[in-house]
DNA sequence: TGATCTTTTGTACGATAGTACAAATCACAT
DNA sequence: ATGTGATTTGTACTATCGTACAAAAGATCA
């Protein structure tokens, strides 16, 4: 999209610079930024570990293009659904709609890159973990409009919950869907066995279904705390 | 609790052990392992990386001891507010007392130490994500059997709903949980300053609110989907 | 074929990592 | 006061880190 391609754009290898990338990804997702090298990334994707450097300068420059990458056709996949789940009349449906318009592809798409959206989201979630610069200035300022887009549309269908309200719920279902993808292994293991963690469409169905509820939770009531208070001491 | 303190335990500054610890487990829990040397810890500490290496061997003998530290404590606190909770009659305020007494001692409590829980717990969440081989063992022989506890206590409270939903409603919950832990600025920067994302009471009410509602959410019928499908379309 | 540009390789450099270890220093019982 | 064991300091060693850069290799077109 910066660079038009000459003719000659075909390297030795078909795409080696793909193969870094995907490479990188995978590793960070699933290691963080800093306990992987540059040289174990070159030498998953076969490269050498120069071959890194020539094309993209730096350890953070390699990290940004992922990011690049990914961010726009994510962004644009989740407008998509999102204007179409607003259009739904129902307004419980309607909930339910937005809401899977923004896990659907977090899980499934997000670029046309192999391996779908879940590991760059999985990425996403271990640089957040990390608190990684590069990744949380570029996830600000890429995300957070989409992010009220989508805060707005579902105070929409919601109207009795107040808006802070709405913010933290949205901000547990980010939780819960990284967390997912995270550790999917944890889930296979307390159930023994019983659901598979890494199991994209059952993990959806689950936080769709529990969200939707979550969000429809009655408002809590700063001032007043009308319901009984906990039942169990507090000490301190 | 393991060498028992002779009296010329104390050294020259008073607990420098102590210090170490509280250093590695505050840089730890804000920028992941990797990315935190030795050095750094014993520079905060105020004290000599040779000292470091003096009370804990390695850099992963320490890690090991701050989540000896804290687990046993963590764990008990919260076996008893779960056996508290157990005996609430009625199953809705049950429910509420049950997440409250698995969320509570994430945030406030969890051992003596300076700090509270809140920061061991945003540790476990980051090792987690970074996919740390010692914190995950440990954490799967510490609190797997608690969690079973929850997840048992939850099933009883709920018993039209499969264990299974159960499971990754719990999961979800401790996304949730580590989350807004992780990344609380986000919390105010989304509601333009209406919520403190770093309020630890807010932030249990508000998650303990949404995931009773979750808990409550109609089971996952994963044979028949009975309701309404998707309204937006799925490409893919 | 030879010139030119892109890509890959190989290697090296300075910085920093974790850890070991001897010497210095401390607290305390005698 | 002095000896003794616990702790702290200072330093050094080796490994690996990110990155730079020159040379080799490959591709493209005159």
């Amino acid at each position: 999209m910066i660079r038009k391609p000459t003719s000659r754009e075909t390297a030795r290898k078909p795409n080696m610079r793909e193969a870094i990338l995907a490479a990188a990804e995978e590793l960070f997702a699933t290691n963080g930024f800093n306990a992987v090298s540059v040289r174990d990334i070159a030498h998953a994707a076969g490269a050498n570990p120069g071959s890194v450097t020539y094309h993209f300068r730096t350890k953070d420059g390699l990290l940004l293009e992922i990011y690049r990458r990914h961010c726009g056709p994510m962004n644009l996949r989740r407008s998509e659904l999102l204007a179409a789940a607003r259009r739904v009349r129902d307004l419980q449906d309607r909930l339910e709609a937005i809401v899977r318009a923004y896990v659907v592809p977090a899980f499934t798409s997000g670029s046309d890159l192999a391996g779908g959206g879940a590991r760059f989201t999985r990425l996403r979630a271990v640089m957040s973990a990390e608190g990684n610069e590069v990744a949380r200035k570029i996830i600000a300022q890429t995300f957070d409009d989409t992010s009220h887009a989508f805060i707005d549309a579902i105070h929409e269908s919601l109207p009795h919950i107040p808006r802070t309200d709405i913010v933290w719920r949205s901000h547990f279902l980010l939780g819960a869907l990284y967390y997912s993808l995270v550790t999917p292994e944890r889930v296979s293991r307390l159930s023994r066995g019983e659901a598979d963690g890494s199991d994209a469409a059952g993990a959806i169905e689950q936080l769709v279904q529990a969200t939707v509820a979550a969000f429809q939770a009655p408002a809590l009531d700063q001032a007043a705390p009308a319901r009984r208070r906990p039942v169990v001491s507090s000490k301190s």
